[in-house]
DNA sequence: CGAATGACGATTTTCTTATTTCGTCACTAT
DNA sequence: ATAGTGACGAAATAAGAAAATCGTCATTCG
């Protein structure tokens, strides 16, 4: 009873939480992170800000649940992908590609998002370490059933994820993808992908 | 006659220009960009701040021949592995490793050297953007003569050569070296050459 | 009794003004 | 004639006052 009680309490908790990541997040998109109080996010929910403080205790832990909402969002795709029936470079392409995609469309939402992403970046750096540990790790799974299958030779799995990611950085890194984006001289994605590819088959 | 005296002419220019950027990596490298004014430059030199202008349009210029000079620095010892007898395969981890403890010593620096790379990253991207190039073409040479050499496949050399330079940016970066320094689930400079390398041999 | 709030002190941000710095130009000295 | 300068207006920056935002707490509401 007490139990069930606890439960209903918390799935109206997080309830509260999710509505309060929405409003944040069309508000920080909107208006830019630092440009939105939390007054404003009170506003749009129709509650005062006193009362955003009993969900979260600052608006820099707001942003830092939306962030790791997001990263889950990017998370889900990749598993989807890794979890397929295709051969192993297959799934690492269309792995790549996906992360591409994903980071070129949120770089492009400009102005605002990139200010949200600087933030992150030097404030929830820890969220941002743990995405990258479990993208990793699916990275890992992948290149041992490549290995498995034959497709790839011998090697260690956790290693060659990590180097796999190191090299495919100017892909998902928001900064590199914003700072490569339309340049020229420069490794298209497709070159890149097939490049690191190659390297696993040694 | 007159060829003479121009040539005359400029070298002493360059020997002034010379001196004025030794002053300024002093400076800025003591007080940072930003606190150090074209009259600090002057006064260190002994100068009036309105000479100074006789050889820089502007205090910008200056950064950005500073910033040419240092990449001037990096390509030239890139240049010497790159021209040394080794086969090409060791010549691009030694020029890797290279890049690297060249970055991590600029990095090393931190505070002043760091606001100098973050106002070149945005201001003075083009000299960035020569340096990139020349860099990708002392790659693409070396891995042509492994080509011929039959150390790597038959493979666009040029393609290779931006795939190699996009693989290890996370090592010659100093933004990203910055933010991949003590950073445990990172694959270590050696795995990451290592890695490259392979995706050559194919 | 727990969910929600208005009122409030502490800190940040914004706005305004004063000072510094940048870059030009007519001019001096060699 | 050319290297170099002092003086000056325009633009950027720093300093300080005013306003806002953040986050807490005793209290109200359902």
């Amino acid at each position: 009873m007490a139990g069930a009680m606890e439960t209903v309490a918390d799935a109206a908790r997080q309830e509260n939480v999710a509505r309060i990541l929405d409003a944040a997040e069309r508000l920080f998109r909107h208006y830019g992170y630092s440009k939105t109080n939390v007054a404003d996010i009170a506003r749009d929910l129709g509650m005062s800000p006193a009362n955003i403080y009993r969900f979260f205790a600052s608006k820099a832990e707001i942003h830092q649940a939306l962030c790791a909402r997001m990263l889950d969002g990017v998370y889900a795709v990749a598993l989807e992908i890794c979890r397929s029936k295709e051969s192993a470079a297959d799934r690492l392409r269309r792995y790549s590609l996906a992360q591409y995609r994903l980071t070129v469309e949120m770089m492009m939402d400009q102005e605002k998002v990139h200010e949200m992403v600087v933030v992150a970046l030097e404030r929830d750096w820890h969220v941002i370490d743990k995405h990258i540990d479990r993208m990793n790790a699916l990275l890992a799974e992948v290149i041992r059933e490549g290995i498995a299958a034959g497709e790839f030779p011998e090697q260690d799995a956790n290693v060659a994820a990590r180097c796999f990611g190191a090299a495919t950085v100017t892909m998902c890194h928001p900064q590199m993808v914003a700072q490569c984006l339309a340049k020229e001289n420069r490794a298209t994605p497709d070159e890149l992908i097939d490049f690191a590819i190659r390297a696993l088959k040694k």
